[in-house]
Formats: structure tokens, sequence, C-alpha cells
RNA sequence: GGCGGCGUGGCCAAGUGGCUAAGGCGGAGGUCUGCAAAAUCUCUAUUCAUCGGUUCGAAUCCGAUCGCCGCCUCCA
């Protein structure tokens, strides 16, 4: 069976397909930057992280771009969400967006998210916007009404097919109010004319102003994707409006089918609400990093299926923490017995067995992206190494180290784990050594109080001392 | 008002018609150990919000009820 994807277009999970054979363009939605991100982020982008790392895993040539929102995104009240901010901080809207573009990527990067292959920023892609403005004026879908320019929703009879709605079935002005330079209420500005005070604006032919937010995805994924792309992903709110808008200004223009595959990855709550900019009740990146791991975190975001809300609390992380530690356990136990056996072909035995839960595994990943399921293929894959580690019948250097190999494949290149030491314990390594060769002389003597201080006070220190019968080992806990 | 989703053990979480309802955390006990830790083994849901229905067979399909959540032009 090959790869499914639940397509929300569709609502329902279909075979990978992708347009060019062997290629997969790919295309999701990145933040605004305008505040630290927090790990409803984390969430989306750690999902969509696996998505390419597995799509790549299964040989795919993927491109894979995310934007940065770093202009016309507008609040309730109409102030664009970076000139408020910028304001408050007292600083240029680019000083701005720069500092938290910086936050981002390091947010991403303490999780192990994989950079996209290329990061467009709305502002330095104002011509491409206008120009897609005046293709859709030329071609009447789309009309200037006070210098700004909407998009014509009664032109485009096929708005709502990625949402399910009917336009006249919304509440128009539930939220924000009604603009009476608008046909109709439904209509969504691809330019807007700017006032006086907001800074950030550009020349067009018919207003200094600024373009509308959906039409920055639309025009950057097609400069570097072309007309029609595999996969779109994004969070489950932009749904709608944000990619309902997409798919109208995209397709009417070219006429072609804008994407294939529509990816949404559901929610983060905070005590069953969702957890958002707006009701404050959020916990960015950088504070969750000052108490759990990155790889802890990200653990955490994979045990549920990414369309499934996830309710985040200290508690349900340092419980994900616990699991992981056990598959950090399973690869020190590989490493630190291949060392003590002999050379020789790895068995048909262990072969299959790698083989078996490299099949589930995949099996489980094909199915929409089942990272639950695949961690729990690597718990059982986890339970038959150390079983067999301890009983002892791994008997030569390559059976573990066709293992270990599949299970560091697995875990690191598909799920974004990473089980390689830190630089410093590579360096306190030998003192480590030194330290357990006198608490063995110490342990000889029967000095049980001055050995068990050791390994108290190395363990206080984040060194996990494990005696075995032949030998004590030890491994970093994180 | 419209559209969509969810409710599975003490906690988290897979499973969407058919072997004994994955897995993790937590808990109990055993093995190993000088004692621990780690690992390992065993146990920890006759039952899937409730009530009906369809079916040889339902956590899974249908209907109703209760509870919760998201979206309806701000948010990943």
């Amino acid at each position: 069976m090959g790869l499914n994807i639940y397509n929300s277009l569709s609502r329902q999970k279909e075979e990978f397909v992708p347009i060019q054979e062997g290629r997969v363009s790919m295309y999701v939605c990145g933040p605004t930057v305008y505040d630290y991100p927090h790990i409803g982020h984390a969430k989306s982008y750690v999902s969509f992280d696996i998505v390419v790392r597995y799509l790549r895993y299964l040989g795919y040539n993927v491109r894979y771009v995310q934007n940065i929102t770093d202009v016309g995104h507008l609040l309730d009240s109409g102030e664009d969400r970076i000139l408020k901010r910028a304001e408050r901080e007292k600083v240029e809207p680019m000083e701005l967006v720069e500092k938290y573009t910086h936050a981002y990527f390091q947010a991403m990067d303490a999780l192990n998210v994989m950079r996209p292959d290329i990061s467009p920023h709305a502002a330095a892609h104002i011509p491409e916007q206008i120009e897609f403005v005046e293709k859709l004026l030329a071609k009447g879908y789309a009309y200037e009404s006070k210098g700004s320019v909407y998009f014509d929703v009664d032109k485009w009879p096929n708005y709502g097919k990625l949402s399910g709605r009917k336009v006249e079935d919304q509440q128009a002005g539930a939220r924000v109010d009604v603009l009476d330079e608008k046909k109709n209420p439904a209509d969504f500005a691809i330019w807007k004319k700017a006032e006086p005070e907001h800074i950030m604006q550009w020349n067009s032919p018919w207003s200094r102003g600024y373009p509308g937010w959906h039409l920055e995805c639309s025009a950057m994924s097609m400069k570097y994707l072309g007309e029609s792309l595999d996969i779109h992903g994004g969070g489950m709110e932009n749904q709608f409006p944000h990619h309902e808008c997409e798919i109208a200004q995209s397709e009417a223009l070219t006429g072609k089918s804008f994407v294939k595959y529509w990816m949404h990855n559901n929610m983060v709550m905070v005590d069953g609400v969702k957890m958002s900019k707006s009701l404050g009740n959020f916990t960015t990146v950088s504070d969750a990093l000052s108490k759990f791991s990155g790889q802890q975190i990200r653990f955490f975001v994979m045990q549920s299926h990414y369309r499934s809300p996830v309710d985040f609390s200290d508690m349900a992380i340092t419980a994900a923490g616990q699991g992981l530690e056990r598959l950090v356990q399973t690869v020190n136990n590989l490493t630190s017995m291949i060392g003590q056996v002999v050379d020789g072909d790895a068995s048909d035995e262990i072969k299959e067995i790698a083989a078996k839960y490299r099949k589930q595994f995949e099996a489980d990943m094909n199915d929409d992206f089942n990272t639950p399921n695949a961690i729990g293929t690597l718990f059982d894959f986890s339970k038959e190494i150390n079983k067999r580690v301890q009983e002892g019948t791994l008997e030569t250097k390559q059976s573990l180290m066709v293992l270990n190999e599949t299970f560091r494949d697995l875990s690191e290149n598909v799920l974004g784990l990473s089980f390689e030491k830190e630089e410093s314990d590579v360096e306190a390594a030998p003192f480590i050594d030194l330290l357990l060769e006198i608490r063995r002389e110490l342990r000889e003597k029967k000095e049980w109080q001055l050995s068990d201080l050791i390994r108290d006070e190395m363990q206080n220190r984040g060194v996990l001392i494990k005696d075995g019968k032949e030998k004590t080992s030890w491994s970093v806990k994180k």
C-alpha cells in the first residue's frame, strides 16, 4: 500500500499521486512574525516537518516553501498586526519582523524542524502581488472600489468548495464590520488602500497601499512551485477564509486546479480551549524549552495525530518525555554493546526483524502520517531489541548494526528525533570514565557509601549510571 | 443561525464493520543488582458519553439525547 493522505477538499483519504512523478511541490502557510512562536506553532510545523521528512524518506524530490507573513495581516480593528506591535515596541516594522523571524527559526531549530527550501517574505513580493491583482481585474474577477481592489465572490461559483460553506448562510459582519465599498460582504480584499498613518505602503495602479493577506500565499506559491501544487498545508482555522480565498483567486487567475491535496492540522488546546494569541493562554516555545527539551516537545506533538486536537499541559509533556527515554535507552543499549561483540554477518533472523518493523512503521505512516501508531511500532521494536540485548543473543557486530541503523533511520530521519550525544557530553566522557573507574575500585572494596555518593552526585548532574553484570555503563539524561 | 469535528482505562492516545480494544505515562508484583537505576516479565477497559436501530456480527454504520470544541473574513 502506498501513501494515503486525508484531503480536506474531498474529506477523505486519497492515495498520494504527485502531479509530476518523483517530485512533490509543497506549500505551508508560515507564521505572521509579530510575536514569539508558541506551542500551537510547534504542533503545526512539526506536523508538516514530518510530512516533508517522510516524503523524502520515500524518495520524493520535495520542494518545500513556507512563507513569512510580514505585511497585510490585519486585526479586527483593521490595524496591521505588524505595525501595531512595532508601534508598541517602538521599533521599525522591519526591525520587528527581523526579530520575530529569528525567534521563529530559533524555536524551530530547537524542535529539529528542517528549514523550508524557500522562506519567502510577503513584503519582498509586492510586484508579484500587484501583477496578480492586475490579471484578476483584467479577467473580470475583481473590481476596484475607492482605491482598494476586491475579489468578486459572485463571479466565482465554486467559492466555498473547500470549507463546505455557502456565502448566503454566513452571518455578514459577525465579527468584523462590513465595508460599504464592497459589492458583497463576502468579497475579500486583494489590495487595500493605505490610511496615511499606515507606514507599510507601496505604489500601485489603484492607490498607495498594501496587498490583502490572502494574496501572498497564492502569489508566492505560484512563483516558486507553479500554478498547480501537490500539497498545501496550514492550520485548520485557516481553512476558511484564508485557504478558500487562495483557491478562488488562484483558480480564477489560471483556470487550473490550484492544489491537489489540502492538509489541515488541528489545534493545541489548553484546558479544553484553543491556545491562541488572542486568548492569551499560550506558552511560547522558548518558555517550554526552559523546562523541557525540544525533542520532548516534538515527541509530545507526534504522540497525537496531526488532525486531532491535543491538550497541552506540563504533565502531558512530562509523560511523553518518560516514554521518549525508553527509546533513547534502546539506542544507548545498542551502541554500548557494539564494542563488545565479535565481527560477523548479521543473522537472517535479525534482518527479518528489522525489515518487519520497518514495514510496519511504513504502513503506519502511509495511513495519513499516523505518527501515534508509528511511535507504537517503535516501542514494540524497542522492546524486541532490549530483550535481545539483555538475553545476550545478539552475537555479532553486524547484527547490532542492522538493528541500530533501522531503528535510528526511522526515529531520526523520519520522525526527526535525535540520539546524538551533545558535544559537551563527548568532551566530558573521559572524566566520567575516570570517575567510574574509581567507583569500581570502591565497590570492589565494598565501600558502598562513597560509591553511592559518586553515583547520586553524577545523577544530579544528569549522568545516569547503570551497573550491569559485567560492567557499568552510563548515559546522559536530558 | 450556518458549516465542521470530538466524547475510548487513573491520565495521554491509536483503532471507523469481524482474530483476545495498539502503544505510552502512572500504579502493583516478580527477575537482575550490594542497594538502586535502567532493562525485562506479569497484572492494571467483558467495554468504547447515553438510549434506540441496522446487521450473523458495531467503539466503528444510522437516528435521537447529553456534554465539549473549532470556523463563519484576526490566529499554526
